[in-house]
DNA sequence: CCCTATATAGACAACGTTGTCTATCCAGCT
DNA sequence: AGCTGGATAGACAACGTTGTCTATATAGGG
C-alpha cells in the first residue's frame, strides 16, 4: 500500500512562512509559542496559520529534535472492564494537549514483554507511557523503561513503589470502608473472594477488609475465603463453595465486579434472593454493576480522571526530583445488591 | 519536558551499516525486503541488526516517504462494549505486520468531528483508518477522508455503501434467525426493543426481525415496540413499557445486550421468572450476556475478527479497483435466557 | 549622538530514513 | 577480447521540523 504517496499536499510551515512573509523558524516560534516574537508577527503568522488549515507533522516534529507529542498506553489485557475509562481519560487529556495516543498491549513472559516493550519504544517514540496494572508492577518493565530513561506514570501500582511518579487510590482504606458497613448492617459471617495474584491490588483490598473485621473481633479463615483471578466464572466457582459450607456467609466481598457479578449470578441459581438472603459487594463500578438485578454496591474508582491525571503527569513533565504519588479519592456506591442480613441471622448476631 | 533529550541513542541504520559493512541503503534494502541484496550480504547485516537490537525509526520511516507503519482506529464512544474487542483484533493484526496502532475519539458536531478529524490526519500521517460505528456513517467523514485520499476500511457500515471497503456482519439474517429460533420454540407474542437511530444496523435488525415474524403471518404494531438508544436504561424503560400493556408478549428481543440486560432487570423487578414466564434475546454478545442469571441468548458477532480483518485490508493495500466488502459470519449463541412461552401461552397459541 | 544591550528574526545544519539515479561487477554473448 | 545487460551496491537529495548560531533592528545610557 503506498498510503502516503498519492495524497494531496498538506500545508507546510513553509507555506505558511510564505503567506504571512516571515521566515520557517518563525512560524515554529509562534506554533510552539516561544517567545522573541512580537504580537504583530505573532498574529499575521497565526492567520496564515488560520487561513491555510496549518498543522505541524508529527513525524517531522519527533525527527527534529525534541518531542514526539505521542503517549503510549499500555496493558495486559484490552478487555479488562477498566481499560474503556482509561482511554477515555487519557484521550481527553491528549487533546487537550494536543498529543496523540498509541495503545500497546504487553503480554506474556518476562523476555516476550521486554521484547515488545523495546520493538515499540524504539520504533514509535513516545514521549512517555502510562503503565497500567498489572503490567505496572512487573519489574523488568520498569528496568527496561529506566534503561532507555523513557517517562513514565504508573496506575494504581502496588509494587515497587518509589520506582517513579504514580497515580492510585486507596485501596485498602476503600476495602475497609466496604467492611465497615456491612458490619454496621448488621452481619457477622463473611465471605471475601480475592482477586488475581498477580494485581498487588488484590492483595492490598484483602487486606484492608480482613484488617477492618479484625477491628471487630472477627477472623476469616481458609474456609471463609476464595482465590479468585477477577474472572466471572471464579466469582461464581467461589460463590458456590463459599455457600456450600455449613453456617453460610451473610455477606460475600469480591475485590473487582466481575467477581462480584459471578457470585451474584450463583446465588440466583442456588435459589437465593439479594439482598435478603446475602448481600454481595463488588469493587470497580464497571459497567456491569448497574446492568444487573439487583444493581451492585461496590467502589467506583475514578479511572478515567487517574489516567488523565497521569497523562497530564507526563505532558506536563514531572521534574526530576519531584515524582509524587497523586492520590484520588475513591466512593462508595450503595445499591440494591446489599442489605441487612435475615432476620434469625441478626437475632444470633446480637 | 525533553523526553527524547536525554535517552541513551538507540542504534540507527547507520551505525548497522557500518557494523555489516555495507551502505545505509543496503540495509534499508534488507530491512525492508526489497530485492537486489545478494544472500551472503542479507546475513551479514540480518547479523549486524540482531547484534544491535535495531529497529528502524517510524517517525524517519514517515518522513521520508512511503508508509508511517501506523494505523488509526476511530470510534465514537469509548466506552461502548465492543471497543475493546476491536481493539484487541486491531492490536492483533498490527503486531503482526509490525505496525502500531493510534486510537482517536470522534464525536460531537458534524463540523467538530471534521476539524478533529482533519487534525489527527495532518499531525500523525497513518497509513490509513478503520471506522467504527456509528462514525463509520457519518458522511462527512467519509467526504473528508476522500479528500485527503486517505484509506479507510469500516466496520459494519449501514450507511453509503459502495463508498470503499469494510467488514461486515449480516444483521439482518441474524435477526432473522432469532426470530425464528423463537417462532420455533412456540412464541406468538414478541416485544421488540429498537437501537439507536444514528446507528443504522439498529434499522437493520428491527427489519429483519419484523420481516421474520410477517412471514409467521405476525404483524408487530407501534405498542410491540419500543425505540431505545442502545444503553441498559432505555432497555429497561422499553421492557416496563412492553410489560405493562394487556396480554403481555412472551418474548422480548432487544436490538443489542446492553437494553437486553435492561430488561432483564426490570423483568426481575416486576417479579418475572426468566425464562419461565419471559424470554429475552440480545444482540452483541457482550462481556456483560454471561454475566447475568439467566446468561442471556444472543448473537455473537465476531467483532475482534473483523476489525483484524479491517486492518489486514489496509495493511495489505485493497488495490484501487477490488473493494469488496469481506462477510463474517455471526452465530446464535443460545444460553438460558429463552425458552417456551407459559403453558397457558403455548395452549393458546396452538 | 554614539555605543551597548536587548529584543526580534533569519540561515543553516541536523534528525534517520527512503526514492532516484548512477556506478560497479560479473556472466554470457559475439 | 570487447560488448551488452542484469544483478548488486552506493551517492545524494529529499521529507518537515527544531536547535543553534548569527544578523539585524530597536531602545536605553552615557
Amino acid at each position: 500500500m503506498s498510503g502516503l504517496r498519492n495524497r494531496p499536499p498538506l500545508a507546510t510551515i513553509h507555506d505558511v512562512a510564505q503567506l504571512a512573509g516571515v521566515s520557517i523558524k518563525t512560524v515554529s516560534r509562534v506554533v510552539n509559542r516561544e517567545p522573541h516574537v512580537s504580537a504583530g508577527t505573532r498574529a499575521r503568522v497565526d492567520r496564515a496559520i488560520q487561513v491555510l488549515n496549518y498543522r505541524p507533522n508529527i513525524a517531522a516534529r519527533t525527527l527534529a529534535g525534541s518531542r514526539a507529542y505521542l503517549v503510549g498506553l499500555y496493558f495486559d489485557n484490552p478487555s479488562a472492564g477498566y481499560v474503556s475509562q482509561m482511554q477515555s481519560g487519557a484521550l481527553r487529556a491528549c487533546r487537550a494537549a494536543g498529543y496523540h495516543l498509541v495503545i500497546e498491549q504487553l503480554a506474556g513472559s518476562s523476555v516476550e514483554v521486554q521484547n515488545q516493550l523495546r520493538q515499540s519504544l524504539a520504533a514509535v517514540r513516545m514521549d512517555g507511557v502510562v503503565l497500567s496494572p498489572p503490567v505496572c508492577d512487573r519489574g523488568e518493565v520498569l528496568d527496561l523503561l529506566d534503561a532507555l530513561a523513557v517517562p513514565h506514570v504508573r496506575i494504581a501500582p502496588a509494587r515497587e513503589l518509589g520506582r517513579g511518579p504514580y497515580v492510585c487510590m486507596d485501596d485498602g482504606r476503600a476495602a475497609q470502608e466496604m467492611a465497615r458497613r456491612l458490619l454496621a448492617l448488621g452481619h457477622r459471617r463473611f465471605g471475601f473472594i480475592k482477586g488475581h495474584p498477580d494485581h498487588a491490588a488484590a492483595e492490598i483490598r484483602w487486606r484492608g477488609f480482613a484488617n477492618a473485621l479484625a477491628a471487630a473481633g472477627l477472623i476469616l479463615g481458609p474456609r471463609d475465603t476464595w482465590q479468585g483471578d477477577f474472572s466471572f466464572r471464579s466469582g461464581s466457582e467461589g460463590a458456590r463453595r463459599l455457600l456450600s459450607r455449613g453456617p453460610r456467609p451473610t455477606a460475600i466481598f469480591a475485590s473487582n465486579d466481575d467477581m462480584a457479578l459471578g457470585a451474584i449470578a450463583m446465588a440466583h441459581r442456588l435459589g437465593l434472593r439479594i439482598p435478603d438472603d446475602l448481600s454481595v459487594a463488588g469493587f470497580d463500578d464497571s459497567p456491569g454493576a448497574e446492568a444487573v438485578w439487583p444493581p451492585l454496591t461496590t467502589i467506583r474508582q475514578p479511572v478515567a480522571e487517574m489516567t488523565a491525571g497521569a497523562v497530564n503527569m507526563l505532558i506536563d513533565g514531572h521534574g526530576p526530583g519531584r515524582s509524587e504519588p497523586q492520590l484520588f479519592d475513591f466512593e462508595l456506591v450503595v445499591r440494591g445488591s446489599t442489605g441487612p442480613p435475615p432476620i434469625v441471622d441478626l437475632a444470633a448476631g446480637l
